[in-house]
DNA sequence: CGAGTCAACTAAAACGATCTAGTACGGTGA
DNA sequence: TCACCGTACTAGATCGTTTTAGTTGACTCG
């Protein structure tokens, strides 16, 4: 019925005629055996199917095979925002083909969220971190620049003194789809935010905002990227005597909340109104009309930022910050021209 | 700069003037020490923050502290469903409020996911296992069943000889979908449904079929979930001669992709054509005609199997299956009784 | 008063790997 | 022949916790 007890080094070592040191010296490619044990070795272990104890190799303070990542988001919006889904789906996908494993816990506060790391490191638990969301003067950058915990960072720019990071030209990418919208002719856009505190909304707004010498008048709402809040801010848009021609979207749900509104307003899009999104996902190429968004592969995205992170790993030295993979620009229907 | 070294058990014996195997007893409350002692040793504990090791912990084969959740689907389309992504949420919720992580690790087949639980079981990595998308004759089920690793199964209906689950009951749920759209007056209803293999795409073909004594004529499309089938299948039951009045989709995406094709075909829902979906998700209801869903409570599910599994790693006995939230139907705009 | 019981502890093994210090042995040069 | 060196190993400590098998000492009971 159940398993036979597994296999350890001490078997291998036993069966193989060596002590259980030579055989984790040839189980992890170092020196002290000779090649031909070595190979013996590594035979026997392939066939009782060896399988190293991640619980002792923690333990003893070498790899966990585990990465962490600690989100600091309200758990029951977590599955909503495809931004976070897609990161994930591509984290393990990348950690999945090295064998890795990934370990995720939701946290409520930065506190929290600077104690797990401090906890994981203590305790051996993971071999390295993924950090979203960061921002100015961040407390958990310099935490982690001081804990030896290698850690990615994934952002807007590139870091200096915090861990490394994966970033997105942010600003490039507000300039590809506010300028996009420039010269199809808009001159009054309103930008729909998330909170200021977050890198990229800051990046943005100040994009549009420079966008004043090509006499385009930009306005932001902040939000909390929550669709309600979407819907109440494009209300306020489109009920004015001089409305926008464009509203921008920080995320894929808000946008669509946005378009819900012009429709029901009689507000005909894109017509009347060009509506835009710096978030794509499947249902905004799905919906009537489909929405023009700024692309980011988020999937990919992850998948480097976990192969970042497991070079970091193995290199131990930092490694220079990298750049993320290109957004484009996704024209769809709900952009055009306004009409005069 | 670096952290001092981390505080033991060993180093709170040595404190509290004890041996590190009566600090062991205090500090999980098994009897063998005095109260008085408890006390002041939990004291000295909490004084100098000690965190147990989880390594150790489950190299010497108790709790890991971790939940394990090995997911059989394509990377790529993890972020895209809300069913999934509600759960973990859900999942995570509910797991942090008792300091539990999950450990998260995609898989590519089921022969893939059975090595993972293997695995996890030999190496004591996880202290037990969620399971999703059960099939007939799973062999998942009869492993997790002789392993002595405790699992959560979040199925269809209760299992038998099975690890227990947590189910929703789809037979009724399919019923109140359905029945509702045949109480409003539609005699062709046709179901856009996932993979066969699946239970619950079974049992709501099965109820669908059953409402042919009412006169109704069900047809299931059998698609692989993915928005492209969907906006097929769709296209070929509107360009029948004799169409459906409604289309019933497996899920929201799906359901998204069927609302643009009738718009694009000039077919008015729901005065011509009534949609719904069996999974809810927050876009359903922003798009426009917001679209009528079973709701199921996705994140509470996740939340009571969370629950109900950590139940089962203290009771270590198998627990009878638990009903998990009841489906509501959310009537929105996408449905009404078919025009003459 | 002695045997027995019980509570409150201690000592030490165990878990499975890694890693350091040491040893055995063959070969080399003087 | 001896000192010396390098290679290929071994022995044993180590990580932090749990757990089993004792060992005390106080108390009870006949």
């Amino acid at each position: 019925m159940s398993q036979a007890k597994r296999t350890t080094i001490a078997d291998i070592a036993r069966l193989a005629g060596v002590s259980p040191g030579a055989v984790s010296f040839a189980l992890n490619g170092r020196p002290g055996v000779s090649e031909l044990t070595r190979r013996r070795i590594l035979e026997i272990a392939e066939e009782h199917q060896w399988q190293p104890s991640s619980a002792a190799r923690a333990l003893v303070g070498s790899r966990a095979g585990v990465v962490g990542f600690a989100v600091n988001r309200p758990a029951r919006t977590l599955g909503t925002e495809a931004f976070f889904t897609d990161l994930i789906a591509g984290v393990q996908s990348a950690l999945a083909a090295h064998g890795m494993a990934l370990q995720l816990v939701v946290v409520s506060s930065i506190e929290e969220e600077m104690a797990t790391y401090r906890r994981w490191r203590s305790s051996n638990q993971v071999d390295g971190v993924i950090v979203i969301d960061p921002r100015d003067d961040d407390p958990r950058l310099s935490l982690l620049g001081s804990l030896p915990l290698p850690a990615v960072v994934i952002g807007s720019r590139a870091s200096v003194g915090d861990p490394p990071s994966i970033w997105l030209d942010d600003e490039a990418a507000a300039h590809a789809l506010f300028d996009y919208l420039a010269a199809l002719g808009h001159r009054e856009i309103a930008y729909v935010s998330g909170p200021a505190e977050f890198q990229h909304t800051r990046i943005r707004t100040d994009v549009l905002a420079s966008l004043a010498r090509r006499d385009v008048t930009g306005e932001t709402l902040v939000t909390d990227f929550s669709p309600a809040a979407a819907t109440s801010a494009t209300r306020t848009l489109l009920s004015r005597a001089a409305r926008p021609t464009a509203i921008v979207y920080d995320n894929d749900v808000m946008a669509i909340a946005g378009l819900r509104v012009a429709q029901e307003m009689g507000v005909s899009v894109p017509a009347a109104l060009s509506v835009a999104s710096f978030d794509d996902s499947v249902v905004t190429g799905l919906v009537h009309p489909s929405i023009t968004c700024l692309t980011r592969d988020t999937f990919s995205l992850g998948e480097q930022a976990a192969v970042f992170l497991l070079e970091m790993i193995d290199a131990a030295d930092p490694l220079p910050a990298r750049r993320g993979p290109a957004p484009t620009l996704t024209i769809r229907e709900s952009t055009s021209s306004p009409r005069r």
